[in-house]
DNA sequence: AGCTATATGACAATGTATTGTCAAATATTT
DNA sequence: AAATATTTGACAATACATTGTCATATAGCT
């Protein structure tokens, strides 16, 4: 059996995609260093803000993509680091909902006034239909393999 | 300071290429493990294979966009299980180049039987063009984070 | 209401990846 | 040719993430 040329441009974003989230990784270490967070952290705050309501482990794991069992273990060191807190969830017992402290708060808006600039300047010389097209691909293969 | 319209698209395209890349892996291991493997190990096999030369462990970490030492724990592991093997670098008294054995290329066939017809299946549904553009926006937004 | 299935937090084991350091090999500069 | 800088393998520490299991909470079904 052979790739389809669909199949073959599938493949290498595939491919593409590995490296790429790798190189942004360590992009996102770099930025956030200064305030003793990471991407992986970044990226928890960012699923909160990102929220209209607040959410839990598990919803923040789906939303993420990962395993409930990774952001549990972040989302407990961070609750040490006074970056998350707890609420009572009137709809459960056990599964909290996370909230941004004031200190978590402050992190974030201090990361995005440095994340916008960064978004601009690197999508700047691409076409904004092409970013279009791209985001729409992903997510509509991203759907494939949701769980 | 507030997103460019090409901002938004850039900055929702990284958090789908992280969700992206860990659904994928997810997927990655669930075809590889009846051959012993997982994603990660498959995608240095499939480094080697994509290759006219053989390679060095630099060379398979910069292709895929990690760190050398992670790649050396891999094939390391992956010597000792008899998929990969070690010829001399005339270039280079230290840095060897990696092998595939015959059971490596066995492996490698048996997954390329199974990661084809994956490819062009998820492919099928989506527009030829569309699969190009994202393909080739993520290789230029990935270019700027390269090392 | 009671029974079953699913979801969740806690805990443990394992795999994956980055950072840092050191000595040796190679490349570059002078 | 010698001095200096970079690359590489080896090793260690740490962070990140998945899988598996158990007890408990909730949801759904009969």
């Amino acid at each position: 059996m052979k790739l389809t040329r669909q199949g073959h441009a599938f493949t290498e974003i595939v491919l593409e995609a590995f490296k790429f989230s790798g190189l942004l990784t360590t992009e996102g270490d770099r930025i956030t260093e200064i305030y003793g967070l990471s991407s992986a952290r970044w990226k928890i705050i960012g699923a909160l803000e990102r929220s209209d309501t607040p959410l839990t482990v598990p919803q923040i794991a789906r939303v993420m993509g990962q395993t409930r069992q990774a952001v549990q273990r972040l989302v407990d060191i961070m609750h040490r680091d006074g970056l998350l807190d707890f609420i009572t969830n009137p709809k459960h017992k056990r599964a909290k909902l996370v909230t941004l402290t004031s200190t978590g708060e402050g992190v974030y808006k201090k990361l995005e006034q440095q994340q916008i600039p960064w978004a601009n300047q690197h999508s700047s010389q691409i076409d904004e239909k092409e970013l279009e097209i791209t985001l729409a691909t992903l997510k509509k293969i991203s759907e494939k393999f949701e769980p």
